[in-house]
RNA sequence: GGCCCGGUAGUUUAGUUGGUUAGAAUGCCGCCCUGUCACGGCGGAGGUCGUCGGUUCAAGUCCGAUCCGGGUCG
């Protein structure tokens, strides 16, 4: 007899030449195509934009924060008003994250115990507490659909030693999250972590995996590390991690990475990059466009361009015409709708990019993908 | 015409009883943003301190003249 999970991963090809991997996430909010990449909506909102703009661009799943939603407006305020897919007028799934990261993030500001984790909200300073019973608590206030591990992102460098009894400290914090999961219709993903040593990263790939959970995140990486060792590390931690079961790059964004993880076997990224850079005036294209895949709008050069940000880019900007130099100018005069353009414009890019990486991967094709946009 | 106030980066300005390389904000130019950030981070260019002369070891600062702007009195 199988029990029904919320969440599943059907495996429908893999490249032959890398081992790239299409496939479809299953879950309460719908199924969706792999490789994917969610969107980041820390505080309930995709920052400046609207959850129907989101859905024609071709979002199926969004990200959002624990750790914010936690200090403000507090789990139970979004369980009042019926879950957070209800509460932020979401249909689709969400994931959240576990405050892990967030906690890390925090620095000097956070204690780091056997029970949990002390910290100072950035809010108001006031004295917080996280376990993985309490973020597991939280994400099923909040009712999204995949729930996240609480784990500890080890920052980068880190000696052996730490990151040794760090790693093993997350692998209990893991079994304790996944016992603390009640709800049958979330699912809950382990993240490996490891820091930068093969052996550890090994370790904790297979201890995460002999786990139930419904999926695995490999973190602890874009931390600042060198790209080859980025990419060694996450080639180790995919390649003991189950076949069928979606694994997910945390944190990861930019075009050059999402190739590297999805030849590595990766299905699910997520990352911030691309709103916040948008917010800050760049907009991201392909390398036929820009050598860099880059246009930083605010640069004179594009004072008089009166293109699109790209030809034949189909997200709402470029489909309606709004031009370079009008995205400058409004960007330039701090105007809402310039970000709101280039926000537009990134999530679509990237929507899009890993639209074509599947194509390449269901037509066996993924290498040459992947030299055409390197 | 007399008297008073004020002229310092493109703009708004700080500058002590004269004392290192005249600061800042904003704007401008460029770089950056990877599980926290809309109004963010880093760097750069930009000044003959209205002009001329004087005092002094040393003047944005003190003195004189002059130009410009504003105010006020006749």
């Amino acid at each position: 007899m199988s029990i029904t999970k919320a969440i599943t991963y059907e495996l429908i090809h893999k490249d032959k030449v890398t081992g790239a991997r299409a496939g479809i996430l299953h879950t309460p909010h719908g199924d969706f195509n792999t490789p994917m990449f969610m969107p980041v909506g820390t505080q309930a909102t995709v920052k400046s934009v609207s959850p129907d703009e989101l859905e024609n661009l071709g979002a199926g799943i969004i990200l959002s924060n624990t750790y914010h939603l936690f200090l403000r407006p507090g789990a139970d305020l979004v369980a009042e008003a019926g879950g957070l897919h209800k509460f932020m007028h979401w249909n689709h799934a969400i994931l959240t994250d576990s405050g892990g990261f967030q906690v890390f993030s925090l620095g000097e500001l956070r204690k780091i115990t056997e029970e949990g984790v002390t910290f100072r909200s950035h809010i108001d300073g006031s004295p917080k507490f996280l376990s993985p019973e309490i973020s597991i608590e939280v994400q099923m206030k909040l009712g999204s659909d995949i729930a996240m591990a609480f784990d500890e992102c080890i920052p980068y460098p880190a000696d052996y030693d730490y990151t040794k009894k760090s790693t093993e400290r997350t692998h209990r914090w893991a079994e304790r999250s996944l016992n603390a999961e009640t709800r049958s219709d979330q699912g809950v993903f382990g993240i490996v972590q490891g820091g930068m040593f093969e052996d550890l990263r090994e370790y904790s790939a297979k201890t995460l995996s002999a786990m139930d959970f419904d999926g695995f995140a490999i973190g602890g990486l874009s931390v600042g590390e060198p790209k080859d060792l980025m990419y060694n590390m996450l080639e180790i931690s995919t390649r003991f991690l189950p076949e069928d079961k979606a694994r997910y790059l945390m944190g990861v964004g930019t075009p050059d990475h999402l190739i590297e993880g999805v030849a590595r076997g990766v299905d699910m990224f997520d990352c911030v990059f691309p709103t916040r850079v948008a917010r800050n005036g760049m907009a991201m294209v392909n390398t036929s466009t820009a050598s860099n895949g880059r246009l930083v709008m605010k640069n004179s050069c594009f004072t008089h361009d009166h293109e699109v940000l790209e030809q034949g880019c189909g997200c709402y900007a470029c489909r309606n015409g709004f031009t370079r130099a009008y995205i400058r100018h409004l960007i330039r005069a701090n105007e809402i709708f310039g970000l709101r353009l280039l926000t537009l414009h990134n999530l679509y890019f990237l929507q899009n990019f890993m639209r074509r990486m599947r194509e390449a991967i269901l037509e066996d094709d993924f290498s040459t993908f992947k030299s055409v946009n390197s």
